[in-house]
DNA sequence: AGGGCCCGGTTTCGTTATGCAACCCGTTGT
DNA sequence: ACAACGGGTTGCATAACGAAACCGGGCCCT
């Protein structure tokens, strides 16, 4: 799906496996280093090498040398992957909203000067009006697979 | 992981692989039928009714009995499936601004109206200042894995 | 400076998912 | 009635995934 001419296959290309975006998202949160990933996913450690390889190969994490002073690398997010932060409230969102019961304990993304969730995601025109997925239409390049 | 307390991974539990995201994607944009959606995506046929099943099972898509007069069934959107929306509009606009070359050609997902493509997405508090990761806290229920 | 213990992986191997191709059956067109 | 098509299912080969063992180099304590 390389040569895909659409955006979404690209993404799903580079980030659409289980892993990667959950490790994307404790990136966000501050988790740097190898065991801290492995601790938080519970994933096993070949399979977790293998995505933090992918993800610095796609340029999405980077290794830096150190922090604390110890020897060891650390993952860090790039531009790139901090720019992954909509996808993650995204799906957040959807799974806050679809795939729990009432009641149930969840975590939550709050804004931290408030302490209030943040607002659901709205896609704009470029006039500001919120649109649905009947209000746009998809431009093909050539031909489209 | 059908427990965990973070909503991303509960999305990811449904949505969370290769073709899922991409048969929803072509189905917001009108796509109806087995065979459409072979065609479009070039899935083997096991894989695709698999998948298909697993979206009707978790109520993205329902099965309806006909719209042209023959006797076999679609597959449409439910709401739920309907309000992946934004996370597939997020996820084109982070693939084309990452994952194409300068000049590369793509499809876009233009505004109906005026032909203009949507506006990038922007996480907002609920007083409608746009927030970073940096600008957002987790807030856990207990403990979380 | 020697011995044990973490951290950060790699290797091995069994299990599961994926993909291709062949097959099947009811529908539809002629 | 017969051929072709749409919509799958079944079997088998291959690739990805996952658990656990292993391993080397830093670190830590004495």
């Amino acid at each position: 799906m390389e040569g895909a001419v659409c955006p979404v296959a690209r993404s799903l290309d580079v980030i659409g496996d289980w892993w990667s975006l959950l490790i994307v998202r404790d990136a966000q949160y501050g988790l740097r280093r190898f065991g801290e990933f492995q601790k938080s996913l519970g994933v096993a450690k070949n399979i977790l090498a293998q995505r933090l390889k992918h993800l610095v190969d796609h340029g999405i994490l980077e290794t830096q040398p150190a922090s604390d002073g110890s020897a060891w690398q650390e993952y860090v997010l790039t531009e790139k992957g901090r720019s992954l932060f909509p996808i993650l409230v995204a799906l957040g969102q959807w799974g806050q909203a679809h795939c729990f019961e009432a009641g149930e304990p969840r975590t939550r993304v709050l804004d931290k000067a408030h302490g209030q969730p943040v607002k659901p995601l709205e896609v704009r025109a470029a006039d500001g009006r919120v649109l649905t997925v009947q209000d746009v239409r998809l431009e093909r390049p050539a031909t489209q697979g």
